[in-house]
Formats: C-alpha cells, sequence, structure tokens
RNA sequence: CGCGGGGUGGAGCAGUCUGGUAGCUCGUCGGGCUCAUAACCCGAAGGUCGUAGGUUCGAAUCCUGCCCCCGCAA
C-alpha cells in the first residue's frame, strides 16, 4: 500500500521498520524538527529519521501541519493511507482528509481509556492490571477516533515505563501491519463513551518522590518514571535518582532508611516499605543498590532532604 | 562554544586544596565459628592512581593536551 508515515519516537520507529518489512511504499514520513538535545544541546534527528533516512526514504519536518504548503505537498503525493505513531503534531481535518482511506494512529492504550500524550506511564501509575494497542481511524479530536483493533496486554508486577514501552512499541507495530493486511474486513467501532481518561504529559516535578504515600504507590511511581523523566529526591541535599524499586511489608518514618540489605535499600512510607534496587547519584552511574551502598553509610539517613 | 560532576586493586568511594609509605566499604580466595547464613571472626591475593607530556630531588596530588563516563538543562 502507498503510504505516509508520520512519527518520531523510538515508538513510532518500530512500527515504521514493521511497515518497511511489510512491502509497503512509504512514500513520505513526517516526523518533529531535529532539536537541540543531549549535552552539548547538539541538533539530533529523530529516531524515526534516522531510520527512514537508513532506507533512503523521503523524510519532511514541517514545523505545523494548518497551512497550505505543508497539505499541498501531502496532497500531491497521493498516499493511500496515513499512518501516524507518537508524531507530536496536531492533524488538522484538511489533512486527515487527504489520503483516500484517512488517518490510522497507533495508540498505546486500550482506548478510550488513556487518551493523550503518556498512556504507557498513566497506565502504570494507575495500578491498571492491563493495557494495550488500539489502533484507530483518526478525527479531529484527540485520540477519539473509532476503532479498528485492539491488542490487549498485560501489565507485570515489576513493569517500568521502558520494560512496558519496548513491549508495546513490538506490539504496535505488528498490529498495525496486520490492520493493514487485512483493512477491507474491519469495521470501525465508535470510542464507547464510558472509561473515558487523559493521560496528562509527565513532567518532572511530579517526578520527584513524595515519601507521603504508601509504598506500592512510590514504588509504582519509581518504575512509572523509569526512563523519563526518572523518579528522584534528594540524599544528603544532593539530587538522586531512584530507577527501580518494589515492596515489603513493615513500617518506619516515611523516606527514612532503615537497613541495606542484599535485596536493596530499604525506606519507610506511610504504609509498608520501599526497596530500592537501582539508584543514581548526580554524576555517578546508575548502580544495583549494593554497589551504590558500599562506601556509603546510608542508614538511618532521610531521602528528601 | 549551554551549565556542572567524575575516571584510584573486580565493584563503589576517600585521599588531590596544604606534593613525600596506597586507604575505606564490599566482592574474591584460604581458614575459623554456627543446625544454619548475602551473618560473625582471622588471614591473603589483587592497583604503572584514564592517557600523553610538563614542573619537581620527589606527582594520585600542581600545569597542559587528548580519550571516556555521568548529572542538569533541552
Amino acid at each position: 500500500m502507498k503510504l505516509i508515515f508520520a512519527g518520531t519516537p523510538e515508538f513510532a520507529a518500530a512500527a515504521l521498520d514493521a511497515l518497511i518489512a511489510a512491502g509497503h511504499e512509504i512514500a513520505l514520513v513526517l516526523t518533529q524538527p531535529d532539536r537541540p538535545a543531549g549535552r552539548g544541546m547538539k541538533l539530533k534527528p529523530s529516531p524515526v529519521k534516522q531510520l527512514a533516512l537508513s532506507h533512503g526514504l523521503r523524510v519532511e519536518q514541517p514545523a505545523s501541519l494548518k497551512n497550505e504548503e505543508a497539505q499541498q505537498m501531502l496532497r500531491e503525493i497521493g498516499a493511500e493511507l496515513m499512518v501516524v505513531a507518537a508524531y507530536g503534531l496536531i492533524l488538522p481535518q484538511a489533512v486527515l482528509d487527504i489520503p483516500a482511506l484517512g488517518c490510522l494512529n497507533i495508540h498505546a492504550s486500550l482506548l478510550p481509556r488513556w487518551r493523550g500524550a503518556a498512556p504507557i506511564q498513566r497506565a502504570i501509575l494507575a495500578n491498571d492490571g492491563e493495557t494495550g494497542i488500539t489502533i484507530m481511524q483518526m478525527d479531529a479530536g484527540l485520540d477519539t477516533g473509532a476503532m479498528l483493533s485492539i491488542y490487549p496486554l498485560s501489565i507485570g508486577h515489576e513493569e517500568t515505563a521502558i520494560s512496558l514501552h519496548d513491549k508495546l512499541s513490538a506490539l504496535g507495530a505488528r498490529a498495525i501491519v496486520e490492520t493493514l493486511a487485512t483493512l477491507q474486513g474491519l469495521t470501525a467501532v465508535t470510542q464507547p463513551e464510558e472509561g473515558v481518561s487523559y493521560a496528562q504529559k509527565l513532567n518532572k516535578e511530579e517526578a520527584r518522590v513524595n515519601w507521603q504515600q504508601d509504598a506500592g504507590t512510590i514504588a509504582r511511581a519509581i518504575r512509572a518514571y523509569n526512563p523519563a523523566p526518572g523518579a528522584h529526591t534528594l540524599l544528603q541535599g544532593e539530587p538522586l535518582k531512584l530507577w527501580m524499586a518494589h515492596t515489603m511489608a513493615g513500617t518506619a518514618a516515611p523516606g527514612l532508611i532503615v537497613e541495606v540489605s542484599a535485596d536493596g535499600i530499604i525506606v519507610g512510607s506511610t504504609e509498608g516499605l520501599v526497596v530500592l534496587t537501582t539508584l543514581q547519584a548526580a554524576g555517578g552511574k546508575r548502580l544495583p543498590a549494593r554497589e551504590f551502598a558500599a562506601g556509603r553509610n546510608l542508614v538511618g539517613v532521610q531521602l528528601g532532604v
């Protein structure tokens, strides 16, 4: 099928890779403009752009699709269908109308739950037992289009945003290829009005650990914010990133390190204990708790100050 | 030229300011103790202090170049 692909991060690159492998003609790839990123603030192309260029595909990076030139360019491609995955730009109705078969979106949740920007992390934070991939026919609303196919996936007990992201990327890639292969036999189903929720973007501030919560909530937050924006707290006034944690039974003052065991660094909360298993000090590498604790006297230290 | 921290036995760190015997926590190996141990006790091995130069009687420590790792910010 002759396609336009629009996407930006890794999640989208996985889908693009699968579409290429499935033999579709990718007539044009849209992705976000290169942004300064990383140390030194050098301009960095998106994962989708890197992949597209490595396959010799045409790449365009308009700042907006609301203007006539961008829309004219899309019309000239003459694609049957446009596939959108975590693109980062709003598609106006005029753009949605360009491909004959419309625009399909790969969304990383079971709609209508977790419409919006950060469905993977929100699902973990909310302690959902299940999430998945929804392929939908895009309309002008925010992830409100009719659903074509649904691929559920259970959320593991120690799932992090990155581990779940990787599974959903692979699942999304499979889902879009299968959906395109069976498109004519599929019926678009309107999203139910029950169960709508919105996945707000994550920010650094909410990733600061609030020790005045129960251990389960804290541990889930640590996993949901891994790798970005990264759960963080203070250790003796210095920033400390928390990468991985689980819980255990017990009682201790919230944020107080009570023990360093073979299992991890054990910290109190309002209910239960948090076991920090992977952490990283400012300027340091990400370390297993045991190595992090070597050479430091941590028992009795209050986190967050 | 975005701001900043760091590279010291296998791991994590101190020592660098104020040059002069290589130190701590852990791991490893050997032994002891114990019903038992990711517990405790005794002992041992293991380091050209990232790299290349410079200063000095003497450099982990001071100066310069280069390589590598990481935090912030985006």
